[in-house]
DNA sequence: GGGTCGAGGCTTTTT
DNA sequence: GCCTCGACCC
């Protein structure tokens, strides 16, 4: 069959935009993609459009994402639409990308073979050695600080070298990196910033490879623009190569409205310097939204405007305007997660009697977002003592687990001796008899003698050495038995003989870390099956119409298989043909995918994460808690023009992610590091369109019975004035009649401020309130603070807290 | 070598 | 308020 480019069935029930984006020629151009507008369809499409038309085989695409899941998604897809082998086909994240490139050029790239992968806990622990080695002042130096330090120099495409210091502690710094660098190439690893910069630099510095590479990858492209970082899009712009001398094309698909990892290194403004570097003529903007109603879309719209500098989208539907914005403003964080609750059960109950308008079917298409993880307890306690099943994202993931690292340590060994950082982790876990003395003394002579930690046991006298050496020849033992082995007997071998399962049987509740090790099995085995280990991972020969060549049966695979073949890495690689060994593969794909967070994956539940966690994600159902200022916009963020656009970003993606039905609540007190702060409500209730929002008032009902001691909290709308709970106590209290202006009363948030009470300033501490003059909005108190003297502060303007 | 206790910290997160 | 880490003591 021939398809002409523009009467490919693909490109049936595309939109206009979408079909244009689709069809581009090759030539760079940025997509400009709003929320819920078919990113990923577009994208998708568009390889498989390049390839049925055959304007590019499979090998000369290369398409980059920042998650595995993004990744994954797209392989899917494309293997849907095209049953072509995605085999030879470089579809993956920035860094599995990256590390497919140097397992191929491990030699040019200075590498070993067999190169292992820090992730941030073994840099974290690698960093700290080294401090303890260099004996640096961890005061003054947290290893934690340098890590982000080292990150950040790479992010930013920096060795030691190119760093200018400009104080003594930068200096510093600077030598703790190099430092770093050295302990790291001499112990065969590389961290996750490493994986970037190291390939950059062998492109920027081995013409061949990069002219290999340049006329390879005709069609490049990028998946979330929006979050590359500076090294990211150096290290892209070396594989398309300068502007007017050919090579691949960039399609880069975005959302400015949408960065919101500014902290780790992103740059909005790579989207702009790419549209001027590469005098980008092709730009579309995808500005239909196939998510959500359009009082959803314009309060999203409304709020992201306030935003200087955006490049300029608006998105719109066809659907009507349907719910409005609910506004719920509750008295304490416990009341705002009872009240969610009820709602909750009364959307599952319409959804149960068939009320597809009013009702959610079911609970996982119901979201609890918040700005920050700390927010989620209340709110778990709450659903938990409802009964109602939920799924809190975040948290361990199933890699990164304590038992899970130390078996993949082990493992580590068994592949790379000089390994110190999996040294240390294991050597005296479980415990056998090898003290903090003995490691010091170690150390010192792995220096003296510029060997690995394992090299230099014998240099360990005494008991302790015995110890060390017993250990060591363990670990050997286990090397010399596990040869030829699958990866599965390796893998149960080292459970048994390492006494990792011995040690946890011992402990009360090690049940949980042994069925985790168990997993690990599970794990490596469908590793192996996934990863098609030992096939042919040569990509099918397709023809000109991007058909497959083959006519052998068995030559082509089946959808299944070809799902299964879209795992990322490959253990043969399949331009060179080297091979890397199964237990180092699984050490990899260990690193760069960390696997799920959680396993209760199974139950209908409701989904609970950070606006963060929401990105890319969508539900019917959308609350948005803690809409607080110093919450959200986080009081971290809030004082910068740039920390506070970012803040409104994310409230545009969190706003976003609901299709039918959202509602954004606040509370007046919450409980907040042991303290109970007082927080005026998020500003950016003031940028939301009046028109789509519709404030709830607390209804009594529900939590009259549920709270009794906090009743007359609901006594009425200014219930709030009352301060019968306002010292959070958690016993109950006689209900009391409002107190008719006892003091000069002020309404509002303040209402607690009276002479002589302790009062907490952001700005000038703790004071105390001499007067009150003035009632509602123009009241004001006199408060005399130690430090700052005597001050009249007008009460709706600063911010006072109960002390 | 392991357990207990106290201090400090505490946005967001993927690879 | 809660968790992590490190110091200190048995």
């Amino acid at each position: 069959m021939h398809f002409s480019p523009d009467t490919s069935p693909l490109l049936q029930g595309l939109n206009n935009e979408q079909a244009a984006a689709v069809t581009l020629p090759q030539a760079h151009a940025l997509i400009l993609a709003g929320a819920g507008s078919g990113k990923t369809r577009v994208l998708t499409t568009r390889i498989a459009w390049l390839m049925q038309t055959g304007q590019v085989s499979p090998g000369g695409i290369l398409a980059v994402t920042f998650t595995n899941k993004a990744a994954k998604e797209m392989l899917t897809r494309l293997s849907a639409m095209l049953p072509v082998s995605v085999r030879g086909m470089w579809v993956g994240t920035f860094h599995g990308l990256c590390n497919r490139f140097l397992r191929a050029h491990w030699k040019l790239a200075n590498l070993p073979q067999s190169f292992q992968i820090l992730d941030t806990q073994d840099q974290l622990s690698a960093i700290k050695r080294l401090s303890k080695q260099f004996n640096v002042d961890d005061e003054r130096f947290p290893p934690k600080e340098t890590m982000r330090f080292i990150a950040g120099c790479k992010e930013d495409g920096l060795r030691p070298k190119d760093v200018v210091a400009r104080d003594p502690d930068d200096r510093k710094r600077v030598e703790l990196y190099e430092l770093y660098e050295a302990q790291c190439q001499r112990e065969g690893v590389v961290d996750f910033g490493e994986l970037m910069l190291r390939s950059y630099e062998l492109l920027r510095d081995n013409d061949p490879l990069r002219e290999h590479y340049r006329r390879r990858f005709q069609h490049i492209l990028v998946d979330e623009f929006q979050d590359t970082n500076k090294l990211q899009y150096a290290w892209l712009k070396q594989l398309a190569g300068p502007v007017d001398q050919g090579g691949g094309a960039i399609l880069a698909v975005g959302d400015d409205d949408q960065s919101i990892y500014a902290f780790r290194g992103a740059r909005v403004g790579n989207m702009a310097d790419f549209v001027r570097e590469y005098n980008v003529m092709h730009q579309i903007k995808l500005e239909q939204n196939y998510r959500s109603f359009s009082n959803i879309l314009d309060s999203a719209n409304h709020l992201i405007s306030h935003n200087k500098g955006r490049l300029g989208k608006n998105l719109h539907t066809t659907q009507g305007a349907g719910e409005p914005v609910r506004v719920y403003e509750s008295p304490t964080d416990f009341a705002e997660a009872q009240w969610m609750v009820e709602e909750m059960k009364q959307l599952l109950r319409d959804g149960q009697n068939g009320d597809g308008t009013n009702g959610v079917q079911h609970r996982s298409e119901i979201a609890v977002l918040y700005r920050s993880n700390a927010q989620s307890r209340v709110i778990e306690t709450a659903l938990f003592n409802a009964a109602m099943p939920y799924r809190v994202y975040g948290g361990l993931r199933f890699f990164e687990r304590a038992e899970i690292k130390h078996a993949l340590a082990y493992l580590r060994l068994l592949e790379n001796p000089r390994d110190d950082t999996s040294f240390m982790r294991v050597v005296n876990f479980p415990p056998r008899g090898i003290g903090a003395r003995s490691i010091e003394q170690l150390q010192d002579a792995s220096r003296a003698m510029g060997c690995a930690m394992s090299d230099a046991v014998t240099a360990v006298a005494g008991k302790a050495g015995a110890n060390l050496s017993a250990f060591v020849a363990k670990i050997d033992v286990l090397r010399e038995q596990t040869q030829g082995q699958n990866l599965r007997q390796i893998i149960e071998l080292l459970l048994d003989h390492s006494g990792l399962i011995t040690h946890y049987q011992a402990e009360r509740e090690g049940q949980d870390r042994i069925e985790n090790l168990q997993e690990l099995v599970n794990a490596a085995e469908s590793f192996v099956t996934q990863e098609g280990f030992g096939r042919d991972a040569v990509a099918l020969p397709i023809d000109e119409h991007g058909q497959p060549l083959a006519t052998d049966a068995t030559a082509m695979p089946s959808e299944g298989e070809l799902t299964r073949q879209a795992a990322p890495q490959t253990m043969i690689n399949a331009d060179t043909g080297e091979t890397l060994s199964p237990l180092a593969a699984f050490l990899t794909h260990a690193a760069l995918e960390s696997g799920d967070n959680q396993a209760q994956a199974g139950q209908d539940a409701i989904q609970l994460m950070t606006v963060h966690a929401s990105k890319g994600l969508e539900f019917d159902c959308v609350f948005i808690t803690g809409m607080e200022e110093g919450l959200f916009p986080h009081e971290n963020s809030m004082n910068d023009f740039d920390g506070l656009e970012e803040e409104r970003r994310l409230m545009y993606v969190a706003i976003t992610r609901a299709r039918k039905r959202l509602y954004l609540s606040h509370s007046q007190t919450r409980m907040l590091h042991g303290q109970t702060r007082y927080n005026l409500k998020s500003r950016f209730f003031e940028e939301l369109p009046e028109h789509t929002m519709k404030w709830i008032t607390p209804a009594r009902s529900a939590f009259a019975d549920a709270m009794p001691s906090r009743r007359d909290a609901w006594q009425n709308n200014n219930g709030w004035q009352n301060n019968a709970w306002g010292g959070g106590a958690a016993t109950a209290v006689a209900p009391k009649p409002v107190p008719q202006r006892a003091a000069p009363v002020t309404s509002g948030p303040n209402a607690w401020v009276r002479s002589g009470v302790q009062v907490f300033h952001t700005k000038f501490g703790e004071g105390a309130v001499i007067s009150i003059e003035g009632v509602g909005d123009d009241a004001r108190a006199q408060v005399n603070f130690p430090r700052h003297g005597t001050k009249w502060l007008a009460l709706s303007v600063a911010k006072l807290t109960q002390v």
